[in-house]
RNA sequence: GGAGGGGUGGCCGAGUGGUUGAAGGCGGUGGAUUCGAAAUCCACUGUAGGUUCACGCCUACCGCGGGUUCGAAUCCCGCCUCCUCCGCCA
């Protein structure tokens, strides 16, 4: 959510992020609309906080009147008061339906965009902002030809349990992706300074509409069937979700700042929309693990934060070996919630492309608006107000992918993967995969 | 799944339908006292919205949502949640 003061004062620039979102008219036209509504809801508050201390003056009158016993003339003051009654609760009524508009419109409105944005409209327009380690040159086989010689994913059966888009990892397979989950955990809790949370992978309606993916998205996500704990409920599809929602409604102390957590979850996504894209194998999928990163801080700190929590992604590539680029997300690829987003693209010689392994975002304020999520400055050791804390997060990384990356990266001229040498502590000590004979 | 008991300010804990935004205590902040500290004393100490140049004033909030009433923390209904016991279960 936008800070309503930006969104009151300067509408025009609301209006000018929209548009290098390339946002349609109906978005833009909804902040006039805002404004509007604003307005009207203030004289509609005015008005009724005046009738409701005019009510509660005369109540308290009636109160001290039938203590002493002058029923006649407290029945004259209920006849006052009543006489208020129906304007209240046509004000009540009216201001209900205006905050239910402005709800709507303002949760529909994307963050406003970091000056690095650069413009465009798709991912050809992304910057590149740096690139580390030296591609391979040839082009491998792609990692599914690779791993079903080795024997570790079984692509024909796991369609028989729940259909495309899933896969099953068997023995070396099913084992590095668990190392690969242990190893980011352990580097950046050890390493970076993160406290390990396990989550639920179901999350209400509002927690959703908190970190961004509600109300717009709803159809990328797998939602259950009925009411969960008396509410719509979704499977997570990234642990943003979940830990980015863990301190909503709260006043941080502003010296708990910065926040850092780090979660693995399964994540589950219904890729509506992405038919024919990635079929094969591993890289899109309904269900898939990531370890996440996530920060709140203060919003002056967000970016020298967005920085190092980049850097936390990138350190696990360069452990691993794997050569990556990073780019500046620009306004037509950007996600909704984002302030400014770097993606971290590894390395795929099958491809003979960079492809998306981790995403890292930088929402400043918006998620933390959406969801209440404040903390109290320390100045001189005095309180001061609570305000919005920004909050961060960076896939760190996604393991599938990952694992991807491995086996094209790694794979040898007699098929056989290396594993890389700072992950082989975590595979018990094995240096490489061998096909089945 | 069955039975019962709770949810009040940062924390503990009162609260008969009418100056209760909420006693009292703890904690916190400022001040007095002190060479300094402890102890003691005094004052202040929630969030949001509206309004005001400002001091301030007004409104709402006692798990959440509805209802009764001139007036609800207090009465009624629904929901969420926590605890205890029984059953079941990884």
């Amino acid at each position: 959510m936008l800070d309503p003061r930006i969104l009151a004062d300067d509408p025009d620039l609301v209006k000018a992020h929209l548009m290098r979102r390339n946002a349609d008219d109906s978005l833009i036209s909804s902040v006039d609309r805002l404004v509007e509504l604003r307005d009207n809801r203030n004289a509609l508050i005015a008005e009724g906080d005046e009738l409701r201390a005019a009510r509660n003056t005369l109540s308290k009158q009636i109160g001290a009147l039938m203590r002493e016993g002058k029923r006649d003339e407290a029945e004259g003051i209920k006849a006052e008061v009543a006489a208020g009654k129906d304007r209240i609760a046509a004000i009540d009524e009216e201001l209900a339906q205006i905050e239910a508009e402005r709800h709507a419109l303002s949760m529909a409105l994307p963050n406003l965009l970091h000056d690095d944005v650069p413009p465009g409209n798709g991912d050809e327009d992304n910057l590149e902002v740096r690139r580390w380690g030296t591609p391979r040159e040839d082009a491998t086989e792609s990692h599914v030809e690779i791993a079903e010689k080795l024997g570790i994913l079984d692509v024909e059966r796991s369609t028989k349990l729940a259909g495309a888009r899933f896969a099953v990892l068997k023995g070396h397979g099913a084992r590095l992706e668990r190392a690969l989950i242990n190893f980011f955990l352990d580097v950046h809790t050890t390493e970076h300074g993160y406290e390990e949370l396990m989550v639920p992978y179901i999350a209400h309606r509002s927690i959703l509409e908190g970190t961004g993916q509600l109300p717009k998205f709803e159809a990328d996500l797998f939602k259950l069937q009925g009411e969960l704990n008396g509410q719509d409920a979704f499977l997570i599809p990234t642990a943003e979700v979940p830990v980015t929602n863990l301190h909503r409604e709260e006043i941080l102390a502003g010296e708990e700042l910065p926040k850092k957590y780090c979660a693995f979850t399964p994540c589950f996504r219904s890729e509506a929309g992405s038919a024919g894209k990635d079929v094969r194998g591993l890289i899109r999928q309904h269900q898939f693990h990531k370890v996440e990163l996530v920060w709140f801080v203060e919003p002056e700190k967000a970016e020298e934060a967005h920085e190092q929590l980049t850097g936390h992604a990138e350190t696990i590539l360069q452990r691993l070996g794997l050569p990556y680029r990073v780019m500046t997300l620009c306004g037509g690829d950007i996600s909704f919630s984002a302030h400014k987003c770097y993606d971290l693209e590894v390395w795929l010689p099958s491809q003979g492309a960079f492809r998306e392994i981790s995403s890292c975002s930088n929402f400043d304020t918006f998620q933390a608006r959406r969801m209440g999520l404040r903390y109290r400055p320390e100045t001189d050791g005095k309180k001061a107000k609570p305000r919005a804390a920004a909050t961060l997060n960076g896939s760190g990384l996604a393991v599938g992918r990952t694992l991807v990356a491995i086996l094209e990266n790694y794979v040898q001229d007699d098929g056989s993967v290396v594993i890389p040498e700072a992950l082989r502590p975590w595979m018990g000590g094995i240096e490489r995969i061998t096909p089945k004979a």
